[in-house]
Parts: C-alpha cells; structure tokens; sequence
DNA sequence: GAGACTCCTGACTGGTCGTTCAGTGTATGA
DNA sequence: TCATACACTGAACGACCAGTCAGGAGTCTC
C-alpha cells in the first residue's frame, strides 16, 4: 500500500515545515511521485494531514506501551514513559520531532477531526499512567495518591516541558526535563529515584551518545 | 495611534482564525479600512502578527506583575499568578484566548523573531516566579528548594494545563487546573492551601459566575 | 494658493497552490 | 487479442491573497 509509505514521507516534511506549510508539491516531491498522485490516494490534503498526525499519535502510544511492557516494576514503567517524553529515542520508527505536538495541539483548536484524534489519546495517555500508579500501590511502593489526579498532573508537566525542548528553551534541556519530571513523579509517590542512574535507554553501548534533537536552529 | 487600536483588532481575529490564517483582510474588514491600509502601518504580514503577539505577551504580563504586587504575602502573590494562568479573567485588556499560547508556540518553532518573543517572556516569568519563591523563603514561609527549579516546574505545569484549557479537554476544567497547581505549589513549598477558599478573582460580587471560556465548539 | 505631508482607497498584479481532467502505460485475465 | 482495472502524469484551471501603485481628500504652513 503506498498510502503508509506517503503518510511517513509527510510526517518527515511536517516536522519540517510544518502542520500549515505543508504542501502537497513538497510531500509528492519527497517521494518521488506527481502531487496528482498523493490527491489519488488521499483525497484532500487535509485528509492526508490528519491521516498523518493519527498515525503519528498511534505509533508513539504503541512504542511507549510495548517499552513500558518490557519492565518489571512501577517505577521502572514511569521512569520509560518519561524518558520516551522527554529524552531523544533511538527509534527510526519515532517521528522524533516534539514540534508536531504542538502542531497537533494548534491544529486541535479549529478541526474537529484532528481535536478527537488527540482528546482520544490524552485519555489513553492518562489510562496509562494511573494504571501504573494503582499497580505501584497495590505492590505497597508507591503512596496512596489519588492515581488519576496524578496522572493528570504528570502528562500535564511532561507537556509543557515538551514545549520548552520543542522550542529548544536554552534552559529546560531534554535531561533536566527529564530530572524534573523524574523528581516530581518520585516526590508524589514516595519512591526513591537518583539522578545518577543513567537514562533508560534501550541499546547502551559504552560511548556517551548525547547528541541534540534533530531539530537545528535552521 | 493607529497601529494599537489595530493590534488589538489583529488578536481578536487571531484568536478566532488562527495565526495562520489570519488574513490582512479579515483584520481590515473587522476595523473598517480598507487592506491597503493595514500594509500602509505595518508594512507586511508578518510584521502585523508578530507585533500582535508581542504586544499580548507584554500586556499578559505587566497585568500579572501589577497584580501580584497588590498582594501581600509570597504564597497569595503565587496564587494570584497561578489564577492568572488558569482562570477566566474578567479583564477587557486581556486577550483571554488560550489558544494564542498554542499559536505563540508553533510559530516560535520556525520565525525566529516569535521565538525571541517567546524565550525572552518565558525567562522573564520564571524569574518571576522565582522571585516570589526566594520571598517566602527569606520569609520564612516556604521549604528551602531550588527557587529557579521550582519555577521551572511550575511554568511548565501550568503550561501543559493551559494546553488542556485551551484544547477544552473535558477532564481538565479550569477549576481543577488551579487546583492541580496550586497543590504542586503548596505541597513543594511547604505551606497550606486548602481548596475552598475562593479563587482570588477581583471583582467577586456574589452571582456564581462559572462562564465557559468563550471557545466554543464551533 | 501653492506646496507638502498624512491618511486613505480601489484596482490591479504576480505568485502560489489545491484540485481536476484527459489521457498514457502496464498488468491481468477471459 | 480485446477489455477492464489500476497506477500514474502533465497541463491546466480557478481561487485566494499579499503586496503595489497611482492617486484622492483633508489639513497645515509659508
């Protein structure tokens, strides 16, 4: 299907130029084809759009469900989330770019389609994160904190630290927002977590990777 | 002066169409001149909305300023700032529309000059923040934490909860915004803050006024 | 009353871009 | 070998819109 293969080629072009410069001209050149044909597969370009940005969401919540999996405690689980938030991820699946939240977000407020999209996938979010609350207190590791309260709190602060690294903010770097939510999260539950331990990361090979987000200053 | 009377005009339609689809004629049509006329005082587009937001960036904050000093003691200059952030302000000044954060946002990813706008408001309400924090502290009334982390954590926070204000998320009212923060702050700080007390609204004659905000679902 | 300056407009231009359409090439299959 | 279906394209259309320009109308000054 050729459809998925457009849809990746136009969430790289948007994390680009973003949501409102994206031209069909841009995404049909990526990819080698006439703009006629990406009309022929997506009828509208805001179809293509919108199509692109659920498939982002669906992809990330994916990913992040699949890592948390793989871990064997609470904390371990929280700790994955907010890492795939806030530090860079080795993924080439991943559209890597925090700018398409906002896009996302933007987009949200005037259209309707893209609005449910992401109403749909905060809640989820949420889910997530009180579920691994409530199975850290029924383990006794965790403080019995009202679960979605907590999880509100929590996505809320990984958003708007998520802005500052979108905006590259000099100030809030991928690892202190990383520090901060960690400090946050282990402060309200009650569990213990240092700094030191290194991120976690999947594939930890011993040389120190630390390079930027994609996204240069250009 | 022309040019005020039409940055005000410009963030009405802005908050209602969008930064990106904003058109000088929209802005023209609402004050009743003709296109031309618009380019003859801001030379082009970009100059127009840039300025526009400059200009709600700056007024946002000297009324939170102006407000925060009229209080007393740091914790009700700290809550005055989070009612701020979250609440429906009855002032006319005030552009009140949420969504004008989310345009900020987005734009700063690519116009540099936005960004500039933006990194400079952002630093100068950490600052603030911080400020308040070193307050109470010296005061006496607040625990010893790092005041510019605190104030890092807050304003993001607040940030990601005014993405739910502006995204009309069902779960996260207003009401319960300020709640969530003021929590984070008091339980962080170290001082008591219990709900009922009514938020510190100017003007609180006794009618129950609990207005939406005025983004409608249209 | 002649110039000069400010505020203002209608008509136009130039460019961009989503979308349409008529038609080409290729494969499948009866 | 004809027919049907699918993938695909170049060229063109039409809408939209930022910005230009030549000039009008009012006011002030010398």
């Amino acid at each position: 299907m050729r459809r998925r293969e457009l849809i990746k080629v136009t969430l790289a072009v948007m994390s680009e130029r973003g949501f409102a410069d994206t031209r069909i001209t841009d995404v049909a050149e990526r990819a080698g084809i006439s703009p006629a044909l990406v009309i022929y597969y997506f009828s509208t370009k805001d179809e293509l759009l919108t199509e692109a940005l659920r498939s982002a969401e669906d992809s990330w919540y994916e990913i992040g469900a699949a890592r948390t999996a793989t871990m064997d405690n609470a904390a371990a689980r929280l700790e994955q989330i907010v890492a795939l938030t806030c530090l860079p991820q080795p993924n080439e699946d991943l559209p890597e770019s925090w700018s398409l939240w906002l896009d996302l977000w933007t987009q949200s407020v005037r259209n309707p389609g893209i609005a449910a999209v992401r109403r749909e996938f905060d809640q989820r979010w949420r889910q997530t994160i009180a579920d691994i609350v409530l199975e850290g207190q029924t383990a006794g590791k965790f403080t019995p904190v009202d679960a979605m309260e907590f999880a509100i709190t929590l996505s809320a602060l990984l958003d708007g630290l998520d802005v500052q690294i979108a905006l590259d903010d000099p100030v809030v770097t991928p690892d202190r927002a990383f520090e901060i939510a960690m400090r946050f999260a282990s402060l309200s539950l009650g569990f213990t977590w240092e700094k030191g331990r290194a991120a976690p990361l999947p594939a930890e090979s011993g040389d120190p990777i630390r390079q930027e987000p994609s996204k240069s200053s250009k």
